[in-house]
Formats: C-alpha cells, sequence, structure tokens
DNA sequence: CGAGACGTTGACCTCCTTCAAGAGAAGTGG
DNA sequence: CCACTTCTCTTGAAGGAGGTCAACGTCTCG
C-alpha cells in the first residue's frame, strides 16, 4: 500500500516489497482523533512518537498571555516527534486540525525497522534531518522577510511538503486550516495574513478557488519572492551512503 | 580531561574514564581558524560535522538583499552539523567569531563511537534533541515575543548553555560578539538592539561591566520575562532508557 | 594622533497590530 | 423554508513597535 510514509520514503531510497511492508507495519493500529481535540500538551509525559496517516494536525507552544506560534503543521506522512525516544517531556502541544488518523510509534518498533534494514534506518534519519531544515527556513522566514514574502514562504513549504506525499499537484492543493493557523505560523496576526492573502491573489501569484482550496498561479515568481526553497527539496540519498549500508 | 563536550554529556549519562578518553578522541586533529573567516558557505559540500573546542562561531543564513538570520551561535561543546552524515550540501554558512579550534567529525567517528558505547550514542542523540529544542524556542522567542523579550530570551539561552559546558557562572558570563550578531539572531535591527540592551540595563535586570563581559542581575524576574526557558535545561537521560543500554 | 569598529541616541517613517464593523457561508431550530 | 446564530474572512481607520537615517561618543589599535 502507498501510505504517505511510503511515498515520501520513496523520494529517499530505492523501496523493495520488504521495506513497503515493513513500513506500513510501523505503529500498529491506527487510531482516530476528532478535529480540534488535542493529542499532546506541553509538559506531558510522552513514550510514543505520532505517525499521521490521513489529516492535519498543528504542533504549537503558547506563551502565557495567550499567544501562540505555530512550529509545524504536521501532514500525513510526518512522524511527530521522534526525539521523544530520549526526551520524554514534550515542550509543544500537538492538535488535530482535521479528523485525524494516527499510529503511536515507540522506540522498539524503530529500532526493530532499522535492524532489518540500515538503509531504512538512513531514509528515516534523512527524513528527520530534512523536518530540521524546514524548521531552519522557518526561523529564516519568521525572523527576516515582510509579511508578504513570509505568507509566500508557508504557501510554498506546504505546496511542496504535500506534493512528496502526492497530496498536491502542479496546479495547487487543498488547506484544510483557517487563517489563523497561517498566521500563527507566520507570527503575524489574522487581520493581516487576510490582507496578505488578498495581495498575492491581486498580484497574480495565488488564487483560492474554493473555502479550503488554493491555487498557485504563478510558481515562478513565487518561487522567486520565497527565494529559500531549496532546502524544502527532498533529494535521494547520496549513492555513496546507500552502498555502504547494502555491505 | 574535561573539554566542554565531556562536560555536556557528564550532565546526560555518568561517563567512566573510557568514555571521556573516547570522547577526546573524537574528531582527531584539532584545527584552528582566525576570527571572521567563514568556514562554510550556503550550497557547499559538507562530509564531516564540526565539533567546536574553543571559541565562538555563527551559523546564519542570507537572504539575497543581505538580509541576514543566525540560526544558531555555536559553542564550545556543539557538534555543528551532524545531519550532515545524510544531507551533503549545507543549507548555511558558518563563520568564526572568535578565533576557534574546532575538530572535523566525519560519520565514521561517530559510528565507531555508538558501536563501542549504545550509551554514549543516546546521550548524543539526547544532546541533538537538546538542539532542536532550542530551536524550537528560538522560533517561538523570534516569531511572537516583543524585542525586549527576545533579547533577555537570547542572553537567557546562552547563559544556560555556557553554564553547561563551565563557561558561565550564576553571576553572568562573557559575550564575544558585537549587538549586530545578537540582532541578527532576534530578528531585529542592531539599532533597536542597543535600546533594548539599555532598557534591560535600566531596569535591573542585566548588565554590560566590560566590552564583552555580561552579568545578569536579577535572575528570577529574567526568568520570568523569558517564559519558555524550561526546554534549555539538559536533564540526564531518563533511568530506564540507560538501564536498556547497559544490557 | 587618526582611523576604524562598535555602541548610543534622536527624529522620522513604515509596516504591522489592534479595534471595530460588516459580509459570506454554514449550521440550527422553529 | 426562512430567521438566527456562529464562524471565518474582509476592509477601514487609528495607533504603536520597531526600522531607517544620521550624528556623535568611545574604545582599540596602528
Amino acid at each position: 500500500m502507498l501510505t504517505p510514509l511510503v511515498l515520501k520514503l520513496a523520494r529517499v531510497i530505492e523501496l523493495g516489497e520488504a521495506d513497503i511492508t515493513a513500513l506500513n507495519a510501523l505503529g500498529g493500529a491506527p487510531r482516530r482523533c476528532p478535529a480540534g481535540q488535542s493529542l499532546v500538551e506541553a509538559g506531558e509525559r510522552m513514550n510514543a512518537a505520532f505517525l499521521v496517516h490521513a489529516g492535519w494536525a498543528v504542533r504549537h507552544c503558547s506563551l502565557e498571555d495567550g499567544r501562540r506560534l505555530v512550529l509545524d503543521i504536521v501532514l500525513p506522512g510526518d512522524i511527530c516527534d521522534p526525539t521523544v525516544f530520549v526526551r520524554p517531556r514534550a515542550d509543544f502541544s500537538l492538535q488535530a486540525l482535521t479528523p485525524l488518523s494516527y499510529s503511536l510509534v515507540r522506540s522498539e518498533n524503530i529500532l526493530e525497522l532499522v535492524n532489518r534494514s540500515p538503509r531504512l534506518g538512513a531514509a528515516l534519519w534523512w527524513i528527520e534531518a530534512h523536518e530540521e531544515a524546514i524548521t531552519r527556513a522557518h526561523l529564516v522566514a519568521v525572523g527576516r522577510m515582510s509579511a508578504y514574502e513570509r505568507v509566500a514562504y508557508l504557501l510554498w513549504e506546504l505546496w511542496t511538503r504535500l506534493g512528496l506525499v502526492g497530496l498536491a499537484d502542479d496546479k495547487g492543493f487543498e488547506l484544510p486550516c483557517g487563517q489563523d493557523v497561517i498566521a500563527d505560523a507566520a507570527g503575524l496576526s489574522y487581520v493581516h495574513v487576510s490582507r496578505t492573502l488578498r495581495r498575492l491573489d491581486r498580484e497574480g501569484l495565488v488564487r483560492r478557488h474554493s473555502p479550503h482550496g488554493w491555487r498557485i498561479l504563478d510558481a515562478r515568481r513565487l518561487r522567486e519572492l520565497v527565494q529559500i526553497a531549496d532546502g524544502l527539496r527532498l533529494s535521494p540519498l547520496p549513492r555513496r551512503i546507500q552502498q555502504r549500508l547494502r555491505r
């Protein structure tokens, strides 16, 4: 079965039948969670990572007075958060944006997988490194870009990441979240996000064609605006490393 | 020898003589680099991580028009950047702030170390998770805090991290970098950082007592201001995980 | 002593926030 | 089927946090 996780890893290494079977078994029985419900609250103990099969979630951090920053939007195929195996207390909250299907992944599951196939282990590590690169790009966007560039960056990031798991095509994507989530991810007020999205529309870069459907009108100009889009690509694991692991 | 890296790991697991020897051998012969020199430019190929022994470096990312964001200030005992083993192209630049002593760490070195002692491997993973938590806190600060809180956060972060490697005491620390670096880390202009530091001084939180010497005057109030300081602590690896690895 | 790097302060301006009100869309109950 | 609420988005107007420009002070080093 071509789950989002399998699709993503297939961009990094070649996957055999056995690999796919092993990946699909990762995390055991799927669980469900209604939209809006919280999966973890900051400060709580955790003993497993979350592998999202379908639906969107949001990882965020709140300050005492209610200011909130969205660290990361968690998409199908994402594993949030693998460092739980050494660090048992969450420093963020995780909340479902849509009805969610997910599995709990324990350290044993990962270790088992990696023991069976070091190549899969390297690929998972690669995915993890990719996520760190995304966080860094996010930090650059929030720290040094104008509101216009920032919102463009976030749309580009989502478009790219959804594309990696087969949930976006070259025309656009579905964005099942409100503008308040974009605002908290960009570090802006939702009012200004609204204005900024209208401007992106007016200038022919991006358009909302249905309540949650977004169309990329001019990918080239959008990409120029974003600048730091390079790190978001997920390229194959270097051949040199793959060969070393085959031994 | 109690190098910064050893001091840091000693907070996570108990280190035996053999562990310390192995850690001190990590990365081989130390190299030197004068202040201001660039170690890696964004987009370049890398094949090793940098283990800093002494001195400060800065990891940053620049936009086309010169805007710059400091992702991370690299301190003695830090390994920058371990994901290089799967991801051979840097998406950031690394520059020495002071004369630097460092070693190149290759994937073989790490694998060797981890094979010899899985506990050291888990501890290194723990350090890596700690750094991710710092990046997330940084993102929250830049995205949702006022200039006043942001600068306070950065000083707190540096104080904490320097404390972990024995380079700060409860009074304060040496900060061998200009306010422009703080500004690029906070996503502010250096002019406003200057104003903000003066205000922190005026209000009795932090004071510069020599060109590069900073004193924490009121740690309690500073910490309240920072709010997200919890994730910066480096607590011991959970006993449960240590015991499993001893087998 | 002069040059250059760095920090400080003031004045002005701009980008974004906040406040407020209205428009659509979607669900609810009579 | 239509009034009613509710939620989200949109737009306008006013205010503020921080940026930019410019000048000056201070320290270090040649």
